[in-house]
DNA sequence: GATTTTTTTCTCGACAGTCGAGAAATTTAG
DNA sequence: CTAAATTTCTCGACTGTCGAGAAAAAAATC
């Protein structure tokens, strides 16, 4: 309660909701901008108009008439009207995507990174490179690119585009807005990677249930465990949120996790820890940089046919991620769970432990056990969220920002 | 994103901000309204002028001019307006207040609780009798009072005034809108105790640093544990919520909790299991239902004297804190804790334990330690909470009534 | 005591935004 | 060729905010 309103506002917010309804139902016309908005259609011929203008949105050549009556002329995004990169950092590559304002994918290449250079500097230097790689290319101007989404898994600043700490660099911070200021006017922002995937999710709920979407987590699983939960808030918007899940205590005292702490959930449900426990090695151990995912096939098909130490290992991760979960749910609502990441090829191993973990907790007992949902394709997920937030982001930026040319254009005259 | 926007609701938006403006700082003038909502002067005087026909707000009486100029004239809100009654609920009593528009005590009586008999249907009878008894002792009519807001220990359902699960009935729930709707037209709303202790904390704070308060978690020590957390949403509004925190998991199959459940953090942070661990107690023994303050207050002397069993049993509680308060802030972010209620005359002994659950985790390796604060009058912060919570939705609900009045007015015209 | 200064409140006209109603446009059906 | 249907556009009414300046009222000054 500190902002005053102002009808400039009351437009902003009504020229987000054109724009929002055009990117999530694709080429509308008029009527059917005025039905999903229920603005009256004075104010969609206004406001499709001052966008027009400002050419964020183009009248589409008009299609066959389908009906009788005067035929429907579809708004579309301008393809043209900006561009966006998105960066999705794993932990042995790096793949950059270009895409355009209405989403479309133009461009996109992988790097490799080798385990063995782990050297932030290094890194940043790849990075630049490929950005202005990508940018080359497709020959665009630099500045119709608006905005740069970079993920990676690990903790991320709340405000600023700042990673605080990740499996790949540890606590080497990259401040991504102050590498990338001096050769990019674009808006910088960071996410975790399994925030992103709570972000997609939630969107293609709340589709699915047609807005009687409350809440959801995803948990992401492999090398490290990432969580991320995504809230409707009392005005219907989504807040997504990355909490420090995979680092989150355990057991105090307990097995040496990657970060350096002892008795982190990943340190019992990482896939390094997984194999720890599958070997019977020490739980000081400290953890192997990096696990080949045919090691853990092995121990998987030998727990499944019965391998009681390797059995052991997968009930133990799923015990630790069982009881993290109730913990979450205990601290907030309950909500589904949506589990996704490589791990989720050895959900069969997993389940009953956390089940256990699960079915242990007082809200569980109370609410009953959550809903719980496997979903394979985490990398697609994670795209998907990078484009919901940076372009609903990008939108709102051009309404305001439609604000300020107004606002210069008066003052010329 | 699902609302429209138009004048009528920036007309609400501005009204509430007069409105909070007026609660916060008192009697105003208009410029001194001009200046705290950042309102134009015209704006204000419409405004002022609409609330003032609607009898929310008056013209106060004009003071002795105080300096040269135009004498000011000071708005404040109308004690007439509205009443609220709250209802604090707690083991061994329920207090009554009745509070006008403006947040002034007018009545206040206690209800002791026998101990004995718990049953809901009694406890439901007594609390009729007793909210009619405050509005007959009042004389006002029954429909001046605008709102009954309840607080209990337990779990409180998100959206409406039903108590899930608490420390004094258990599993039977009361749904306290059912129970009042026949004899009152007030709006019922029911927050969780340590919520509103939050809620007080958070408009301190908001005060305090002008403006620069992100988000605080209170933690209520007692019988048994709550825990509230108060974050400021991005658009500046308070974000309060209570975790169901004493019943999250501790130790998975450890000692048994009120709820009946095993191994939460009450089991081993409550009165009753400080008690239970003093005297060796088995950790599967049925849990006191009530514990004299006087017995724990001899174990805290004797631990006070290193009586070694007493000293464990509140170190074992601060761990079990500690490493809780660990995990919230893996889930959240970095925030100042705030310990009240009856248990901070043990916070010397609990504080080590505390200090060291804390320590051991990723986020606090990470962040550092997060600021902990004693505030020992628990029962204001929970009635200022009341308070804040109740008025503010008041406030709302006029601004919006104003609208329907327009309305109204415009139809019979 | 009359005039000026200062401070506060109120009022007026301009402007931005939304809405409902109906006009205009444009196609199909008959 | 006319009528019906359907979509888009336009106009006037209404609400809300704002800046500027008028009006009010007391203190300071002559």
């Amino acid at each position: 309660m500190l902002a005053k309103s102002s009808t400039e506002l009351v437009r902003q917010k009504n020229s987000a909701l054109v724009l929002s309804a055009l990117r999530r139902h694709g080429p509308l016309a008029h009527t059917e901008l005025s039905d999903f908005t229920k603005l009256s259609s004075a104010t969609v011929s206004v406001i499709t108009a001052d966008l027009e203008r400002a050419q964020i949105i183009e009248k589409a050549e008009q299609q066959a008439a389908s009906g009788r009556g005067r035929p429907r002329v579809l708004f579309s995004q301008r393809r043209d009207c900006g561009y966006l990169i998105v960066v999705v950092i794993s932990s042995d590559a790096v793949q950059y995507s270009l895409v355009d304002y209405t989403g479309r994918l133009m461009d996109r290449f992988t790097e490799e990174r080798q385990q063995s250079v782990a050297g932030v500097d290094r890194f940043v230097a790849g990075l630049r490179d490929a950005l202005n790689r990508i940018a080359a290319r497709s020959q665009l101007p630099r500045d119709k690119v608006l905005m740069i989404s970079i993920s990676s898994k690990g903790l991320v600043d709340a405000s600023e585009p700042v990673l605080r700490w990740s499996p790949i660099f540890g606590r080497d911070e990259i401040d991504f807005a102050a590498v990338l200021r001096d050769e990019w006017s674009a808006q910088i922002i960071l996410g975790n990677e399994t925030l992103l995937v709570a972000a997609a999710l939630g969107r293609q709920e709340d589709i699915r249930t047609r807005g009687n979407f409350r809440a959801m987590a995803a948990l992401s699983l492999g090398h490290s465990i990432g969580l991320g939960i995504v809230r409707r808030d009392h005005e219907g918007n989504h807040q997504i949120s990355a909490p420090n899940f995979g680092h989150m205590m355990h057991v105090p005292g307990g097995g040496l996790c990657r970060c350096g702490a002892r008795g982190c959930i990943e340190a019992y449900a990482g896939f390094y820890a997984i194999l720890r426990t599958a070997f019977d090695v020490p739980l000081d151990t400290i953890p192997a940089k990096f696990v080949p995912i045919a090691e853990l096939d092995k121990i998987a098909v030998s727990a499944r046919q019965g391998g009681r130490r390797n059995v052991l290992a997968f009930r133990q991760a799923g015990l630790a991620l069982g009881t993290g979960l109730s913990r979450v749910l205990s601290l907030h609502e309950r909500m589904p769970i949506v589990i996704t990441g490589p791990g989720v090829r050895y959900y069969d191993l997993l389940i009953e432990g956390m089940t256990e973990g699960l079915a242990e907790s007082h809200v569980v007992r109370m609410e009953g056990m959550p809903e719980l949902r496997v979903i394979v394709d985490e990398p697609t997920l994670v795209f998907e969220g990078h484009l919901n937030r940076a372009l609903s982001i990008i939108d709102n930026h051009i309404v305001r920002r439609g604000a300020a040319v107004m606002e210069l254009r008066d003052r010329a005259s």
